[in-house]
DNA sequence: ACCCTGACTTAGCATCGACCAG
DNA sequence: CTGGTCGATGCTAAGTCAGGGT
């Protein structure tokens, strides 16, 4: 009973948002940017920086991503008295904003980047008010984050043969260590800390259980599991004879339920990367494939090449170079909900084209058998169609015309439904290093606003002032 | 060694809004 | 001008990982 009205309540609430006239909408827009310019910044080392979330979060029923336990609980309002702000020993006190209220504690933290936190009471975590991505304390750890990645590249020989050489130890715990330095480095999967029984039941590599794995001989591994965000990884690969042998291994007199990487753990994988690169952890492996793969992607169009296509078809080699990044990193979407009519528009685009070729041949015949042209009759309209020319060769160019056309309508139809699945996004912002990117819109002669929006050009301004000290950037 | 927690990065979905065809 | 489409942006959940305590 509650739940219904509640979620009428909400459907309502929603109903009403949409009716509101231009008016209202304009209103609303210039308010919010007045609080925005109110509260929406920080200074930082005496710079005026945006802050990406300045509110607390608003109450609500909790729902979580899959099958969470908590799902449906209450997620309590905030007041200010649980906010606690991290501000500069001279700096003045914000007044409070919210009437007869007072703010929790002020602290005085110069180690942390947080200028505001509080206490959430679904999962009992600390949530903070952040400093925006386009900021430059965020820039300068996405730069450096790359530069982890990028010393990767001139460890991985050296790392790769640390761990091949242990891939048949005796003892499990360096087999299991090596086997998983493997399946991270290849596989790109995340490191997969434990998690508790509180919390939807997903894996990373050190977590997967012998149930999310199938063996197929004589060396092809079908993982099948709930990645992070509850996404399906879902890929059968053929691995190295020494692999399958360990997955064997690791997998031999297991119950349901067990984990195959029993005698290691996230921590113990962390610290012996450690040893081998200073700052190398496991997810450094993912932002270093996906980088890597990208720039090898875009090595593959030569300008040669390049200088015959139009910017658009450079630019749609450009976003299948990145579709190749975000299969490997397993970034999904669900499926628009008019994809299906997307599909169904293409296709009667396809029956529209067809049935006027079939016309023109027809037509195309009758001209050639030296037969008066029939009428062609009225559109959907009533206006009276064009006339086809009576010159053979206009109408044949134009019936190759239109047979191309449906070439390209099916290839486009095609490429829509297989990328419907497919997020590029998060791996553009979080794991391409941008700096290939940039160089590589220099090298084809590509704007880069063609790649990156208005945020992403803020959000990276320190790739671009690298970019162009150097054009030649090589990842 | 292990567990817990704080801080920060990574993630997909909902909504917004710019642009385009009709 | 309008309604539909789709990329951009907002939101916050869900990861990683280090450091401290036991």
């Amino acid at each position: 009973m509650f739940l219904l009205l509640f979620y009428d309540y909400v459907k309502e609430k929603q109903e009403e948002r949409k009716k509101r006239s231009k008016e209202e909408k304009e209103k609303e827009k210039e308010e919010k940017a007045e609080i925005k310019e109110k509260y929406g910044y920080a200074i930082i080392d005496g710079h005026r920086e945006a802050v990406g979330n300045f509110t607390v979060e608003p109450p609500g029923l909790f729902l979580g991503r899959g099958d969470h336990p908590k799902a449906g609980m209450v997620k309590a309002r905030i007041y200010p008295e649980q906010v606690t702000l991290n501000l500069g020993e001279k700096a003045t006190v914000p007044p409070c904003p919210v009437e007869g209220h007072n703010w929790g504690e002020i602290v005085h933290n110069h180690e942390v980047t947080w200028v505001a936190s509080w206490r959430e009471n679904i999962n009992n975590q600390n949530k903070y008010v952040l400093f925006s991505a386009q900021s430059s304390v965020r820039g300068k750890s996405d730069r450096s984050k790359f530069e982890t990645a990028r010393r990767l590249k001139k460890f991985v020989k050296k790392i790769r043969k640390d761990y091949e050489s242990s891939l048949k130890e005796k003892d499990d715990f360096l087999c299991q260590r090596a086997t998983a330095m493997w399946v991270i480095d290849h596989l790109a999967l995340r490191v997969g800390n434990d998690k508790g029984k509180d919390q939807a039941d997903t894996v990373g590599c050190c977590s997967l259980r012998k149930e999310h794995v199938k063996l197929h001989k004589p060396r092809s591994i079908e993982f099948d599991f709930l990645g992070k965000d509850s996404m399906r990884y879902h890929n059968t690969v053929e691995v190295p004879e020494v692999i399958f042998k360990n997955f064997q291994r690791f997998h031999k007199g297991k119950k349901k339920g067990e984990q195959l990487f029993d005698k290691l753990n996230p921590a113990q994988l962390n610290a012996h990367l450690q040893t081998l690169m200073k700052g190398l952890t496991a997810k450094v492996f993912r932002t270093y494939n996906a980088s890597q793969t990208m720039q090898q992607e875009l090595l593959k169009l030569s300008v040669e090449e390049s200088k015959k296509m139009s910017v658009e078809e450079r630019i749609l080699f450009f976003n299948r170079s990145s579709v190749q990044v975000a299969v490997l990193c397993n970034h999904q979407r669900s499926v628009s909900k008019t994809h299906s009519v997307q599909m169904e528009k293409l296709d009667k685009q396809i029956e529209d084209t067809k049935t006027l070729i079939k016309e023109m041949k027809d037509h195309l015949a009758r001209l050639k058998a030296g037969k008066t042209p029939k009428e062609r009759g009225k559109d959907e309209n009533g206006e009276d169609l064009k006339a086809f020319s009576t010159n053979p060769d206009t109408v044949q160019k134009r019936i190759d015309a239109l047979e191309d056309k449906i070439r390209k309508i099916l290839i486009k139809k095609e490429e829509k439904d297989n990328l419907k699945e497919v997020s590029t996004s998060t791996s553009k912002v979080n794991y391409i290093d941008p700096r290939v990117s940039l160089a590589w819109c220099i090298k084809h002669d590509v704007p880069i606003q063609k790649i990156f929006s208005k945020t992403m050009r803020t959000k990276f301004a320190w790739a671009i002032h690298d970019v162009q000290a150097n054009n030649n950037y090589e990842f």
